[in-house]
This record gives C-alpha cells, sequence and structure tokens, in this order.
DNA sequence: ACTTAAGCGGACGATATCTTCCGTTTAAGC
DNA sequence: GCTTAAACGGAAGATATCGTCCGCTTAAGT
C-alpha cells in the first residue's frame, strides 16, 4: 500500500502483477486443510497441522494469513461463499422450474449438509465477528432465502411467518456434527424433513417475533 | 485402591469417610466455571481460566479431574443428567394430564435450550467418546423420550416415523448457539416451533430410515 | 480441644504452539 | 535464457499451557 503506487506509475495498472500460480493454488490448499483440519480437531488446531495438511511450510500459511483469526475469518468468508452458491441456485432453479417453494427450501438445507465438511460457521468458539465482506455475502445469501421464501408463500407450500433468519440460523446449526453419530447425512436429512414439514402453511403459529440476526 | 484396603479393615466399611464438604463444593463449582468457560472459549480454553472462574487453584481442579479429558467427560456427563431430568419432567407431566404429547416434546426441547448455557454437547471437538456412565444415561433419556413419542402418537398429536433418536440430535443441535445472534433464545424457539410443527401426523413422510445414534 | 488425613493453592520444570525471519527456490515477463 | 521479485520452507526465539509436587490449611471425628 505504500510503496506500490511509486512503482506502478503506469497510469491505472495499479496492481497489475496478478498473484503467482503456485500462490494461488497454495492458498486455496491452505484453507481446505483448515477447513478439513478445524472440523476434526477444532478451531485451535495447531498451524503446522494445517501447513503439513496441506502440503506447505508454516512460513506459507503466514504469508496468505497473517495470523490465526484471519485464517478462521477466510474460512468463515469462505462457508458463507458456499452458501450462497447453494441458495442462490436453488432460488434460480425454483423460479425457472414450477417446483413448490418449499422443495427448493428443502434442496438448500440438503446442499448445506452435503457441504458440511467444507463449512466452518461461526458456532461456538469460532471466529467470533463476521467481517464486512463476509456480512456482505451472508446479506446476498438473505436475499436469496427471502425470495425463495416469498415464491413459495405465493405457491401456497410454505408459511409466511418463517424468515430467511430462520432458515439461516436452522442450516448453520445443520452444519454441526454429533461425532458418535455415524450416519450424519442420513440424521441430518430426518432433521430437515421434518422442519420442512413444519413450514406447510397450515402450520399453528410461531410463538416469538422474527429475530434479525446481522445483516441490516 | 492399593493402599485403601489395609486401612479400612473394619468389615465392609469400605469407604466410610464421605468425601469433605469443601471438597464436594469445590468439585461443582469447578464443573460450572467449566462450563461456562468451555461455552464461551470452547473446549480448549486454559485450565487455569477454569481454575480461575472457579476460584480454587489449579491443583484442586486437577485433582478432582485428573486431565482435561476426565474434566470434559464429567461436563458431558452432567450435561446428559440435565437433558435427563427434562426428559422425565416433560414425560411424567405428560403422564399425568391430558395435554397432547406434541406439547411435552416442546416443552422438552424449550427447557433443553434454557439450559443451554449448563450444557456441553459432545458436538465438533468436543470429548469424542461417551463413557459407559455417560452412555446409560444417554440411554435413559432415549427410554424416556420414547415414552413421550409413543403417549403422542396414542394421541395423535405426534407422527409415527420420528424417534427418539431424532430428538437427541435435534436437541443437540439446538445447544449450540451462533454467536452473533443476539436473541438466541427466541430464535431457537422459532427453530423448536416449526421443528415440532413438523411433527404433527399430517406431515409428509420421511426419506431417510431412522438412524440409532448409540445407546443399543 | 486435639489429631489426622483429606484438601488446597500456586510455583515450577517440561512441553507445545505461535509467529517471525531469512536464505533458497521458482514463476513470469522481457 | 536471463532477470527479478514474489513465494517458499522451516529453524528458532518468544510465549503459553500443561500437569505435578509439596508445604500449608481445614474439615471432621474423638
Amino acid at each position: 500500500m505504500i510503496g506500490g503506487v511509486t512503482k506502478a506509475e503506469t497510469g491505472e495498472k495499479t496492481r497489475q502483477r496478478g498473484p503467482r500460480r503456485d500462490a494461488a493454488d497454495n492458498r486455496d490448499r491452505v484453507l481446505a486443510a483448515a477447513a478439513t483440519a478445524v472440523r476434526r480437531e477444532g478451531i485451535a488446531v495447531p498451524m503446522a497441522t494445517i501447513a503439513a495438511d496441506a502440503g506447505v511450510g508454516v512460513g506459507t500459511v503466514y504469508r496468505h494469513f497473517p495470523s490465526r483469526e484471519a485464517l478462521l475469518s477466510a474460512l468463515t468468508h469462505r462457508s458463507f461463499e458456499l452458501v450462497l452458491a447453494a441458495a442462490t441456485q436453488a432460488a434460480e432453479t425454483n423460479a425457472d422450474s414450477e417446483e413448490p417453494g418449499a422443495e427448493a427450501v428443502r434442496r438448500f438445507l440438503d446442499r448445506t449438509v452435503e457441504h458440511g465438511g467444507d463449512l466452518v460457521m461461526p458456532l461456538r468458539g469460532g471466529p467470533p465477528a463476521l467481517d464486512e465482506r463476509t456480512a456482505a455475502v451472508q446479506a446476498a445469501v438473505h436475499a436469496q432465502l427471502r425470495a425463495l421464501l416469498q415464491a413459495g408463500v405465493r405457491d401456497g407450500s410454505l408459511r409466511a411467518d418463517v424468515t430467511a433468519g430462520d432458515l439461516v440460523i436452522f442450516g448453520a446449526l445443520l452444519t454441526e456434527q454429533l461425532p458418535h453419530v455415524a450416519d450424519w447425512n442420513t440424521a441430518a436429512r430426518r432433521v430437515i424433513d421434518v422442519y420442512v414439514a413444519g413450514l406447510a402453511p397450515t402450520a399453528a403459529p410461531l410463538r416469538a417475533a422474527p429475530v434479525v440476526p446481522s445483516p441490516a
């Protein structure tokens, strides 16, 4: 940020040189290894373990992510991006077809569980706060889910008092895994099915007023 | 176990001397502090922090719980006992009244969330395996919930294809907390309400076969 | 009151992990 | 092919945490 200006005086060509290919690859590998390691050993997993799993030296990890917190933040960001992809795909598919909105919601939740191994949501002990960019992604997720929910209400397959925030919270919980439950995907699918059944418009009203998680 | 026999030769009076009152108190305080600390900072929270929070020295923590793992195990055990109390109370109240089984299930889940701060379920990164005694408590929880579910099926308020294992898994997920959700109890209650609505007998069948978590 | 052993606290040596630093390697532009 | 700066790996010093040990304190039985 300081020395860069002097050198890149070729007009607007600032930051003309992209990252080297090996650097980009390593960054991805570190992120992937970190996701796996964090889910396996918890957020206190040693950086050396992550580095070894990624097949790089610790120095490389620290160059891409200056601190553990930065790495965890990046993990969370990537997780929200994956969730956003799932939400967007569900919303778009739904818009193009005539399937009930409830089915699209179910698919979104299924996807979330399937991606489970790659998701590191900010649950207990996780990275405390969402940075600005991640919050933006989260807001986009909410927007997609809102669209999905509205479509479902319109086609009569969903109740009207459930919010995008409700879905995000439920989805985040599903990314956890009880270690002694062998077939987690099946178990999660059963939870999803009951929840989605509860989204039917005939259901009894909710007791509590909506909670708005964080994106304004 | 080795020196004790020599001394307690007064017939069957082995282990005649119960624990000192201060010792029992301290054990409880350590457990309570540990539960709070673990939920606040994760399972890697330093033992010194737990000791300080409990107002005792580290030596005291290690005397009651010879290792971190033993402490975490004890925490899990206590958590299951609290859940068992909630399940038992729900089952008994239900048996004595004419309320629908669905309401009893909802109360059980509500209780679980309310106890949330004291519960340390074996989620990601938690103590890996349940010891024998804890597994027994877990089995008791399942038994109570089975009774509850059967009553609900009988009185027509619950679907028949949901198992006690499903409820335990769902309840365990609810003990997590998304840190940036301010009013967690409200958020959790909304999730519960949708789930309980999905327990109505009219709902669509589940896709997956039951998963038996661990108690045989 | 006195005795006794259980219980207590926290200093301490051992270990584990963090993060920085720098000599070497390598991708990419000329 | 040569040059250059970005990227790499891993050793090493700084720090944090673990779990033990032992002299002091205190509950509880007589």
